[in-house]
DNA sequence: TAGATTGTTAATCGATTAACAATC
DNA sequence: TAGATTGTTAATCGATTAACAATC
């Protein structure tokens, strides 16, 4: 049961677009969903008919509340996976206290940093030696690196291997590493001019 | 000459991967390129035939910097756009001071926030009643929102209509706007969340 | 020359759209 | 009942992969 990007980032946009809607609403229909974010009314039923199967009703449309606990569990954001921040500068404390991790699956449970000032164990931020032990006794499965560049490579190296599968990577830096992890690079300005592509005229 | 996200994405990655090649590599194989990011050499070839129509060689490959230059252009990032942050928070200054931006094409001139505190016009920070007249003088064609949600839409409404074409929307608020702005939602944690989908066995 | 690699054409695969019957 | 909407089946479209000749 492979799911393509594209279908997933459709779900996900649907997803948010239930979860901000005003509580006495309690039924959607796929014409409204799709004419507020876009897309075509048979795309978002299709899309809906694989991740709910029938829940719909002619002139009503979905129950807000069952569609979006099923979006949730086909996306598997109910199963909880711990994840920690090694890098606690501006991006690093941003994402850290962001807090809208947990709605997804993902509990960010530890920074780490190699500065000793900027740790704070109160704060759940401790030292960059505290690492690989820490992942290894918290079964931390997600490593997400906000150091610089310089610094990438060698964190990358150490979060490798103390059980730890994937890594969210935001430094520029190009990582190699081995088959026990997977690198997803974000890099955000290519994101963004990612998106304005197709835009201009 | 519409170009699809895969396509783009996939783009962006050769980019990224010539960029941090070391310069006495001169010649780069597609075969190399798709080993190195997991993708098929088919695949890469039939993607940089569109971009660099013909400029490979038959055993050495294409030469880096004709490449590179040619995916810039190809991807529009030698054209400049002017961009500007509202919300100095922790996320914003970071985005602000990031500085990877100008390599794809865009220029954060400016951040604003509604705390006075925050602003240093020393520092680029300025108050935000300054944000339209800002943008109109400015040519201003970007807006990057990292406000909390429940100021989100009050930023969006002013962005609308002062020549900003495009915003990239960093609250979790869901933003109503009409056709004259595009809106791009980035959620954080969804796209953590989207990527490690496929992954779990 | 032999082998690695390019680039193109055809075949396959998957995703989107169109058409329409079923239903509340 | 009439109309809006669902959900399914078939048709189209686009993107990926396979096969192979050309070339350095």
């Amino acid at each position: 049961m492979n799911k393509s990007q594209v279908l997933i980032k459709r779900l996900c946009a649907y997803l948010h677009y239930l979860k901000q809607l005003p509580p006495e609403i309690t039924a959607v229909s796929a014409t409204t969903i799709a004419s507020e974010l876009g897309y075509g009314d048979v795309q978002v039923r299709k899309d809906l008919a694989a991740v709910a199967g029938g829940g719909g009703r002619p002139k009503t449309g979905y129950p807000v509340g069952m569609l979006t606990s099923q979006l949730v569990k086909y996306l598997g954001f109910d199963r909880k996976t711990a994840a920690v921040i090694v890098g606690a500068g501006r991006l690093g404390m941003a994402l850290y206290e962001y807090g809208g991790f947990s709605e997804y699956g993902i509990e960010i449970v530890a920074a780490f940093d190699k500065n000793p000032e900027k740790c704070d164990p109160s704060k759940g931020v401790f030292p960059e030696e505290e690492l690989i032990g820490f992942c290894e006794s918290r079964n931390v499965k997600i490593g997400i690196i906000t150091v610089p560049a310089e610094q990438a490579q060698s964190v990358c190296d150490r979060l490798t291997g103390c059980g730890v599968r994937s890594i969210w990577n935001f430094s520029a830096a190009y990582l190699r590493h081995n088959g026990s992890v997977t690198v997803f690079n974000e890099n955000m300005a290519a994101s963004l001019a990612a998106l304005l592509i197709n835009k201009s005229e």
